[in-house]
DNA sequence: TGGTTCAACTAGAACGATCTAGAAGATACT
DNA sequence: AGTATCTTCTAGATCGTTCTAGTTGAACCA
């Protein structure tokens, strides 16, 4: 019944128009040297028997593959927004993507191997954990891109966002409100969390205001028990690692009848989707994952075009204000 | 500096270990005939030229690839649950996976395409949206497996998971919880939420219950919509079709100051990896993600290796209590 | 001694595309 | 007419592997 037919080869296409192999290749790649006539007589027999490029071997000749290799965490819900617009960006510029997932059991070297051995003509890695020798390693194979994290020797072209002037606009946003006493829910050991946490004691500071960090994660429950922590001492502001963080943070709250954003104000940070739902509504700082995404596509291509010498890229991100931001309370002064 | 040096082929480490060709191919797939010796001296040379197979050529040629092609949904946690799991399992079966997203401007006859290119020898698409034709069109060429939808046509493998017997499991704890006021907030226009609200009828018609259905949806927002409706007239618990809809359910309840599991029950559906935090506890109805994605891996493998008929498996969900189900409040009686 | 068997190795043809160089035929120019 | 030029096409090499069919030489046996 369903019996798998061979694949049908160039050769077969060439017999079925009576044309030579070659007069094939230059129709199927829209390559100029074809008659009309001709190049609808191939089109023909070519659709007729389902023919489809043997990828395999047009890149073993051409050593083009066109492909874009993406190494990112499934469990990351702010990876697959990337994931997703560096596909439009990539087929806008002519390229392909390839994923390759760091998942449970599957080191991150193990997605890379995955990437190189499809053809992969660059690789872009997601906030990768391999050491800067490593990476090193595969940058004298392939351009390597980094995203989402900086520290990566001069070899790898790097894409990043400001954590600094990320936080810079979350504590000025507040400042600006009239908060005085703004903590920040670090993210423990989570990636960029030491830049953010800094970030955030410099910036207060600069407006002669006393920090105060409390430690947390990178999850809702980091968020749960940072919020009992501050309930203690309720101060007027709060600034979580992320936006997963200020969801628990605000449960926390509202389990304990605080009022968001009238006793105090949230902000978060990534700008997930589950930040614009309707019930949430939360106030955080954008990444903008579009913008990455394009500009890690970006040099990526540069770099195989030719482009000499590996470079960083530092996107600013932005303040998205929703709901959980509001002026501070009257009559809340500190220390 | 960091200029990209050629990739060192078969035939520079037979001139480095001054043997041919063949003999290193030999040595490099482990395959028998070559002395101990010799065997060594060849893998010295690779290590020392960082020899690593061109797997175009290498594919080309035997025509293998071992390569399974994922089309998953890049918007879908649920579908980031399966790919991890499909990762582990491919790999214990001696496959590669290479996946390829659905994504906003990226229709799955896209994902498709790309995966075919690079050389999949089988495609799992997870909940396929083709029509059972074009379905059909690629199971012509490689054997095709559907995960979480079981209508397409004899030609291509399926897994998926009951939805009958889920809801029946939901509606039986319900039910011996003492609940007999049960209410089903569908997934309106989402893929299996038909399959899902007849079988809530059944299941309630079976246990002499009325079956109520308010419409919804598969967001948050359609779950907040369909518990301000419910609030008129509260049951005593409530079936949604899915975890991020009973979430919405969830939150409109309690901005009502309406108290879960004590005045009212919630179930929800899929198990997804927030119905487990520590602040929603959510019960659930688990569709097993790794068992899903094992069989479906298994499917695929068993019609590469031969298998001749395709044929569909469906799993039975099972049921994950959690703190959002209780016994129902006394003297609540119904019609 | 001469034949068999075996292990260790090699030459060269695949695989299915692209690419280079050139042939054949039509057209234009002097 | 003779030649240059352009378009359209083709033969054959090539990419880096694997595979088939040997070849070589040593060991074994009667």
């Amino acid at each position: 019944m369903s019996e798998l037919q061979r694949r049908p080869t160039l050769m077969d296409v060439a017999e079925a128009a009576g044309v030579s192999r070659a007069l094939v290749s230059i129709v199927m790649r829209g390559a100029p040297g074809a008659a009309e006539a001709t190049r609808q007589r191939v089109l023909q027999a070519a659709s007729d028997l389902g023919y489809r490029a043997d990828s395999r071997a047009r890149l073993l000749r051409s050593s083009r593959t066109k492909l874009l290799g993406l190494a990112f965490s499934s469990s990351q819900p702010f990876h697959a927004e990337i994931v997703d617009a560096a596909y439009a960006e990539a087929s806008a510029k002519g390229y392909e993507i390839t994923l390759s997932a760091v998942a449970g059991g599957r080191p991150e070297a193990r997605a890379i191997e995955t990437l190189l051995d499809v053809g992969a003509e660059a690789l872009i890695i997601i906030a990768p954990t391999l050491s800067v020798d490593d990476l090193a390693l595969h940058a004298r194979q392939v351009p390597v891109v980094s995203l989402l994290r900086d520290d990566v020797g001069d070899l790898v072209d790097s894409v990043s966002s400001d954590d600094h002037a990320g936080i810079a606009l979350a504590v000025d946003h507040l400042v600006s409100l009239g908060h005085r006493r703004i903590v920040h829910v670090d993210g423990g050991t989570a990636v960029s969390s030491d830049k953010r946490r800094e970030a955030y004691r410099t910036e207060m500071i600069r407006h002669r205001l006393q920090p105060v960090v409390v430690s947390g994660g990178p999850g809702e429950e980091d968020g749960m028990g940072a919020g009992q922590i501050l309930q203690a001492d309720l101060p007027t502001a709060v600034i979580a690692f992320n936006d997963r963080s200020a969801l628990g943070i605000m449960e926390s709250f509202r389990a304990a009848g605080i009022s968001i954003p009238a006793d105090v104000s949230v902000l978060g940070y990534d700008d997930s989707n589950f930040a614009k739902l309707s019930y949430v509504q939360l106030s955080s700082v954008s990444q903008d994952a579009p913008l990455l995404a394009a500009a890690a596509v970006g040099r990526a291509v540069d770099r195989i075009d030719g482009a000499k010498s590996p470079g960083s890229v530092v996107r600013t991100p932005h303040l998205v204000i929703r709901k959980t931001t509001a002026r501070a309370p009257e009559g809340n002064s500190d220390t």
